[in-house]
DNA sequence: TGTACATCAGTGAACGCGCGTTCACTGATGTAC
DNA sequence: TGTACATCAGTGAACGCGCGTTCACTGATGTAC
């Protein structure tokens, strides 16, 4: 790659999560890359192709942290468990670019295949948390299973929002945000219990 | 209320969700609202006050949905499992508008104090969710209460963003949207058993 | 009842701003013969 | 080895745009006496 090219990338996330996505022109790019304000068109068609490159970087690095913190775990539902945290702690670490990554903005796979595919390499690692948690699942049909991920996906990511947009109140927990995800991702292990252990859903209980 | 001033939080909202948030201006509300472009300064100090006032009409309905949901069901598993269903289905209606609320932009609770009244009794009503469900709570600790209850609107918040923002493919899902959020927010009933059967968490359990 | 004044909602011209993008260009580097 | 040409990264002036906000204003309505 192009010097200036991966120097705009880097430059555009700094900017980013510095500044806000709506701070983040491109002749602002240009200038804390110390170039004129035309220079980036040698390297990217209009402003949204390079978002959509910082996008793209976000979710490799995404992915690298979690084959990262996968790899120091020994057990399955340890090895779970680190995907949620590791999962979790990218997105405080960076939430300008977890907001981005995640946003409407990109989402359209037709507009940035490349960006598409990075998201579906993204989304494998987060599937493998279920099968990681849960080597019994063979017993369950497909269909649970794919409910299941998205659970897990959806509590990491929702977590992961509401902890980065200031709605939780992190002060009051123990251990801080680490502690309260840690928690709360602790959680996925008793879905999982429960699922294979058959317990039967809520409106099904006795009252 | 003035009958502009309301007159415009109405085009705000309706532009908002056709149009998205960045293409919200002032100049533009106040045309909808076939009015000059200085008009709406005499009922909003400037444009952030006119959004966060868009906002707090938003968590208002918000609650109103869920206060409706509510009332329809009778055992307090069904109960829960509505605001459940009522805080996903609102996101879907109104996708742009739910971003706005739950987006970093008026996350701030000082400036913009009643925005900030307006969530929390948000916030109370989704948090009786964590109760209704578990009326044995009083076995549990306030501060495994609070986790709970942070885990199910992480949940809930979570996939609500997740289908809005186009991360989830709907298509396949039997039932569809609603059909999915349905089996996704029942996984909230087994976390609940989970949690008064004192099943311990994840890195407990025998390999 | 009439007059004088204050209040208030809405108007419309004007401002300065940063933006994305176009265009024609410069100057360095590589390549064919 | 030298010449002619093509390619390519970066430049800088210029464009038109919509924006938020300022200002001085108009004209209607309410109020005090």
């Amino acid at each position: 790659m192009a010097p200036l090219k991966s120097e705009l990338l880097r430059v555009a996330g700094d900017l980013l999560e510095k500044e806000g996505v709506d701070a983040l022109s491109l002749r602002r790019v240009a200038a804390a890359a110390g170039v004129s304000h035309m220079a980036p068109y040698r390297h990217f068609d209009k402003k949204d192709a390079l978002l959509a490159a910082v996008a793209v970087t976000g979710f490799r690095d995404l992915v690298a942290a979690i084959d990262d913190a996968v790899s120091k775990e020994e057990t399955g539902p340890l090895k779970s468990r680190a995907i949620g945290m590791a999962y979790v702690g990218f997105a405080c670490e960076r939430p300008a670019l977890y907001r981005l990554m995640f946003g409407p903005r990109y989402a359209d796979p037709e507009a940035f295949p490349e960006l598409a595919d990075a998201v579906n390499a993204a989304a494998t690692r987060c599937f493998e948390a279920v099968t990681l948690l849960n080597p019994r699942q063979g017993r369950q049909d497909l269909e649970a299973a794919e409910t299941l991920g998205i659970a897990i996906w959806s509590l990491a990511h929702g977590l992961a929002t509401l902890l980065i947009d200031g709605r939780i109140d992190v002060d009051d927990e123990p251990g801080g945000q680490a502690g309260l995800a840690e928690r709360v991702l602790d959680i996925i292990g008793r879905i999982a219990d429960a699922d294979v252990s058959g317990k039967t859903a809520t409106e099904d209980r006795p009252a």
